[in-house]
Formats: C-alpha cells, sequence, structure tokens
RNA sequence: GCCUCUAUAGCUUAACGGAUAAAGCAACGGUCUUCUAAACCGUCGAUCUAGGUUCGAUUCCUAGUAGAGGCACCA
C-alpha cells in the first residue's frame, strides 16, 4: 500500500546489478530500525557472501557489502517521494520525503474508516473452531483463553480477506455429563436456582460433588464400599440408558445440557462471539460409527473385537512409515462406542462436505497436540484431500499458581466470576479517575475496560506458552494492557470532540473530499513523534497480515500497544488544539482522526471495546 | 523408553538469520492552573551450558541441564 518507492528503487538496484555482473540475493526490506528515523532499508550482506562464495572478490563480506551499498547509492539518483538515501554499515538507508509520505498514510487511514488495513478478498473459505467447553461443568478462565484466541484469530483472517466461519463444539456427552446427570436425579431432583450463570454454575459444583461421593476412598469402611459402589452402579446404569434412548434420561439430558448452552451463549456474549455453527459431539456421535465401518472395510482401521479387543488403526504402519511418529489409537471400544477421535473424524468429515472448507482451524490445547495430529493422519489416509489444510493451533493451558485446574475437584477459576471482579475494581477507580463519565454509563464502560484488560492479558503472551494465571496481572490497568490503549483511544477523541471536528469526516466514503480539512498537508517540520506515530499507523496493513498467516493474535496485541504508546508519547509532547498556525493545527488533527481510527480497528481485531470516554 | 513445547533483566513478556536485544511490573528520580496523570520523561538491569552451520546466531542444527506436557479403549 506504502510501497510505490520501495519498487522503484528495487528495480534500479536490480537493473544496476546485472550490468554490473553482482550475483543479488532476494531483496529484504525493513524499516529503518531506530525511533524517529523514517523510511525503508535493505542490507548487501547476502549479495556480498553470494559474491564471496563465486569465488569473486576477497575483501570481507561487510566490507563488499558497504561498498554496494555506496555504488547502489551513488546509481539511484533523485526517486520522487524520497529525501535522501544513505549507505551505512553494509546497509541502503531510504528516508522519506515527510509531507508526501504523512499525507499519504493520513488520507488512506480516513478515506478506509473502519476498512482501513483490511486485505485484498481471498477465493478462499477458512473454518475456525474454539469454544469447545462441556456442558454440565463450567467455563474457566482456560476456556477463556481459548475462546478469546479462537475469536481473535477468525476477526484476523476475515479482515485479512478470508471468508470465515466461526464454530463452536461444545462436548455435551460422556461420563462427565452422566455423572452431572446423576447426581441431580439422585438428589437434587426438580431443583433449579434462578440465574443464568448461577443455574450453570451450580451444574459445576453438582459434579464436584458427585465425583467425590464416587470415587474411592483411603481407609473405606466396608458400608461406605458398598455405598459407593452402588452409586457407580446406578451411574453406569444411566449410561446405559442414556445410549439406548431411554425417554426420561434423554430428557433429563436436554434440560439440563440447555442449561449449560444458556450459560455458554451468556458468556460468548459478554464477548461478543457470534458462532456461525454449532456442532454438538451428540451430533456426531451416530455418523462416526459409520465411517469406521468404512475404515475397517477399506482395511484402514483394524477390527480386534472378535478377539476381544477395540477396532484400532495403526497409523505409522498404514501410512509406511517406519519410525514412530502418531502410532496407534482406538476408534471403537471393546463394546463398540465411540471415542472422541472418533467424532473428530465425523466432524471434520461434516466441515469439508457441509460447509465446503478449503482450510480448517482448531484452536485446542496443546495437549491434545498428538489426538488431533492422528485425526489428520487418518483423514489423509481415508482420503480427504482438505486433511493437508487442518491445522492445530495449540495453545499453552492456564493453570493457578497452586497448580493445574480441576474441573472434576472444583479447583478452576470462572471466567464470570473474574469479569465481575474486573468490573468491580473498575468501578472502584472510577470515581477517582473518570470525572467525565456520566453515572448511567458507569457500569457499561467498567465493562469494557475491565473485560478489555482480561482480553489483552491472555492475548499478550504467545500462544505456545503456558500461563499460570494471576488475578491481579491479568486486571492491571497500568503499563502494557488493554485500558492503556483504550486510554489512547479515549485521548485521541477527547481532542476530536473539544475541536469540534465532527465525525462524519472520519467516515467519508472512499475519494470523497472534505473540503476545508483535507488532503491534510505536511509541509512543516514533524516531530519525532509525528514521525513515530504516522510510521506505526502505515505498518497496521502488513501487521493485519502477519498476524494473520501467523496464526498470531500476539502480533496484533503487541502492534496495537505500540501504537498506544506512540500516541501517548505524541498526545504529551505536541499540542493540537492549540497550535497558532491554522494549517499545522488542522493537520495535525487529521493526524489524530487517523490514529484514533487505527487503533480502533485494532481494538475490534482484539476483541477489546474502544469506549468514548473512561 | 519415545515424542512435543519452553528457557532472555529481580518478576511477566517481545524481538522475518542482520545495525544499538524491546517493553511492562517492581525499585529509584522527575512531570498535573495544560487536548483527562488509567499518561509522559529518565536511571538501574538480561539472551541456560557446550559444540556446530553462517560473512553474521537470542533466532537454525546437535548434545546436555532445568521445567511443562503427551504416548491404544478419558476428553
Amino acid at each position: 500500500m506504502f510501497n510505490i518507492e520501495q519498487q522503484i528503487i528495487e528495480g534500479k538496484i536490480k537493473g544496476f546489478c546485472a550490468a554490473n555482473d553482482i550475483p543479488l540475493a532476494e531483496l529484504k526490506w525493513q524499516p529503518i530500525p531506530f525511533s524517529g528515523e523514517w523510511g525503508f532499508a535493505t542490507s548487501f550482506f547476502q549479495t556480498a557472501a553470494n559474491e564471496a562464495r563465486a569465488g569473486k572478490g576477497g575483501k570481507p563480506v561487510p566490507q563488499r557489502a558497504q561498498e554496494m551499498a555506496e555504488q547502489v547509492k551513488g546509481q539511484l539518483g533523485s526517486v520522487p517521494g524520497i529525501s535522501h538515501i544513505e549507505a551505512v554499515k553494509g546497509y541502503l538507508n531510504i528516508y522519506f520525503e515527510t509531507s508526501e509520505y504523512a499525507q499519504r498514510v493520513v488520507d488512506e487511514v480516513l478515506s478506509s474508516g473502519a476498512d482501513f488495513g483490511r486485505g485484498t478478498k481471498k477465493n478462499e473459505r477458512v473454518m475456525v473452531e474454539y469454544a469447545q467447553p462441556n456442558t454440565h461443568h463450567s467455563f474457566h478462565i482456560g476456556h477463556a483463553r481459548n475462546t478469546i484466541l479462537g475469536e481473535v484469530l477468525a476477526r484476523l483472517v476475515e479482515f485479512a480477506g478470508f471468508e470465515t466461519i466461526r464454530a463452536s463444539y461444545p462436548g455435551d456427552l460422556g461420563l462427565g455429563v452422566i455423572t452431572v446427570m446423576w447426581i441431580y436425579e439422585k438428589f437434587y431432583k426438580g431443583q433449579e436456582p434462578v440465574g443464568v450463570h448461577e443455574r450453570g454454575q451450580w451444574l459445576a459444583k453438582l459434579y464436584v460433588e458427585a465425583t467425590s461421593l464416587l470415587e474411592k476412598k483411603e481407609n473405606e469402611t466396608p458400608e461406605q464400599t458398598a455405598q459407593r459402589e452402588v452409586y457407580e452402579a446406578e451411574r453406569r446404569e444411566m449410561y446405559r440408558k442414556w445410549d439406548a434412548g431411554d425417554e426420561h434420561v434423554r430428557e433429563l439430558w436436554r434440560v439440563t445440557r440447555e442449561w449449560s448452552l444458556e450459560e455458554l451463549r451468556e458468556v460468548l456474549k459478554m464477548l461478543d462471539v457470534k458462532m456461525d455453527v454449532w456442532f454438538y459431539e451428540s451430533d456426531v456421535d451416530e455418523p462416526s460409527k459409520v465411517i469406521v465401518d468404512e475404515l475397517i472395510a477399506r482395511d484402514i482401521a483394524t477390527d480386534e473385537r472378535p478377539q476381544g479387543g477395540a477396532v484400532i488403526v495403526k497409523i505409522d504402519e498404514k501410512l509406511g512409515l517406519t519410525k514412530e511418529k502418531y502410532r496407534t489409537n482406538v476408534l471403537l471400544r471393546s463394546d463398540g462406542t465411540t471415542l472422541y477421535l472418533t467424532k473428530d473424524l465425523a466432524l471434520a468429515k461434516m466441515k469439508f462436505e457441509q460447509y465446503q472448507v478449503d482450510r480448517s482451524i482448531y484452536v485446542v490445547d496443546v495437549r491434545q497436540s498428538l489426538h488431533l495430529q492422528q485425526a489428520f493422519a487418518i483423514l489423509k489416509l481415508w482420503g480427504f484431500p482438505q486433511a493437508e489444510k487442518c491445522h492445530h493451533l495449540g495453545y499453552g493451558f492456564v493453570s493457578l499458581p497452586e497448580g493445574a485446574m480441576s474441573s472434576r475437584r472444583g479447583h478452576v477459576v470462572l471466567f464470570k466470576d473474574v469479569a465481575d471482579e474486573a468490573v468491580r475494581r473498575v468501578l472502584a477507580v472510577e470515581s477517582e479517575k473518570s470525572g467525565d463519565v456520566p453515572v448511567s454509563e458507569r457500569e457499561k464502560i467498567a465493562t469494557q475496560i475491565g473485560l478489555g484488560a482480561l482480553v489483552y492479558s491472555m492475548l499478550s503472551v504467545d500462544n505456545n506458552k503456558d500461563i499460570v494465571f494471576d488475578i491481579n496481572e491479568a486486571l492491571s490497568f497500568d503499563g502494557r494492557t488493554g485500558p492503556y490503549i483504550q486510554n489512547a483511544y479515549v485521548r485521541a477523541n477527547s481532542i476530536l470532540k473539544k475541536s469540534k471536528v465532527e465525525e462524519p469526516a472520519l467516515s467519508l466514503s472512499k475519494g470523497q473530499k472534505s473540503g476545508d480539512l483535507r488532503p491534510s498537508t505536511f509541509d512543516y517540520e514533524l516531530t519525532k513523534h509525528e514521525i513515530e506515530l504516522i510510521e506505526l499507523i502505515s505498518r497496521f496493513p502488513q501487521t493485519v497480515e502477519q498476524a494473520a498467516n501467523e496464526y498470531r493474535p500476539l502480533v496484533m496485541a503487541a502492534y496495537a500497544y505500540d501504537l498506544a504508546n506512540a500516541f501517548h508519547s505524541f498526545y504529551h509532547a505536541v499540542n493540537v488544539l492549540q497550535t497558532d498556525d491554522a494549517k499545522i493545527r488542522n493537520a495535525r488533527l487529521q493526524l489524530v482522526m487517523a490514529a484514533k481510527q487505527t487503533i480502533e480497528n485494532a481494538l475490534r481485531l482484539l476483541d477489546i471495546q474502544a469506549p468514548e470516554v473512561m
């Protein structure tokens, strides 16, 4: 978008090297990494090394690289839009003509508005699967990491130009679910707490209690043992009835399952997540059995049930691998019931066939890495070409300072509790810090800020790293946090409000000009803060692309902080409204608008709200 | 036993194989009659060890150390 000069210069360098028989390596451009400097750079080390390898020269590589940079510089002459060029330490540094470049960047942002940074439309459909909590349990802070990562990834991929489908896959069956139903039926039948979250969390408490009742304890009395065995038999019987389609058990399942799903939908709403597709484990249970039959028929799976075993796939053997990689896994238990892996095969088939996806991203805990690799390998054996386009985005799990979370034991930190606490903490400081915020708005803005802090804390760690959850860190409002970025947005907004510049100026459609204000002219000596800010704004489009290509929300999170940081510094050092020269004041107002718009776009991609005041 | 991931400042984290390793927190010192100080400016402080590849390694490879995780009827 901002690389016309780069292309011109690249052409000239290639011409020069061809004419002088220099084996030019691929030209890699980067921003000049010194603050306040403004332009782009490339180095000639690789080219010099190529030359040396070809037996020419004989000079040390750095020296030869510098020589080349100087020669190229001599050949370039003057290039429109470029103020000056220097050759230093083997690098060629090319500096922009500030006024023109600044104007181009700012105008681009203002004319594109909410679309600034959007990638060109790609002809590819991507499905992102995330938010796969179990029903009858609780949505804890680990699920929150998953959901936030998935949602932000979906937003990035979508904004980068891909058609994107968001999919949730709640686990609504299995022994854990039956366990909750058993204790409900036995001890709590007919009870139902008021409130969506209360009811959902109550099921999680029942699960803990049930687990404890069913667990073998040390030094059990014979009576206790007998009691436990009775309970266990009841639970097994309920599982059997569920499997057989017993109407009463199925109804109990439907009702309690809905309690959980209602809470999940409520949580997703809090996080502004709108799912396109809901898959349930129970939907793919039966279809997956059909698949196993086919795999057995095609000799991909081996049926060892006649010998009292299970249905298995010797994945390495079938793929012809000699080294152990995917190992062997079970598709059906010896009793014929399905497993997680089995259901994932049916789910993938559904994604490929019903939704015609070209690429499928699974946002799943890194501990399930082998399982997913096994699933993808079996899909390949089965003959799905899209199996190559299945990608597991693993992320490190969230634990507590006292150890791993456990739904079974009730050792969890619930997302809802943290979110509530976040709002409380913001409200506690709001009266002293936010004189501007109308009382009626406080709750809403406190929610935006509190969740902003929480969400950002989840995004600011690379996804392959584990997180030890510390509520004080997650809900910090100072420094590299969500509220810091929100505050930059608020400050920009505040300047614009006071300047009486109307918002519509920001939403001009392409090609329109707002007469008196634009085009902005930056033909004065820019401060280094302005240069830095414009530089960062101009990098937004490529940051979107990088974050989407690498599946790394962190890249966008880091960028958003850098951008906000540049704005805060600018805000502090450069006065906008009190600038005497009307033209400069105008240009700076344009820059503030562009910064506000870019921060807004970045926050939106990060699933963080942008409050007007705070 | 096999496999995967991680190791950077006191703590939490960044850094397409390139120039001076970047932030936040904590500590210390400054900045509010100013477009709101949830901010700004400054000081202190780091690449686990040993080899290798490369003109150049925090980054790639090998080995080691330390931590986390996974490995056939849980999800």
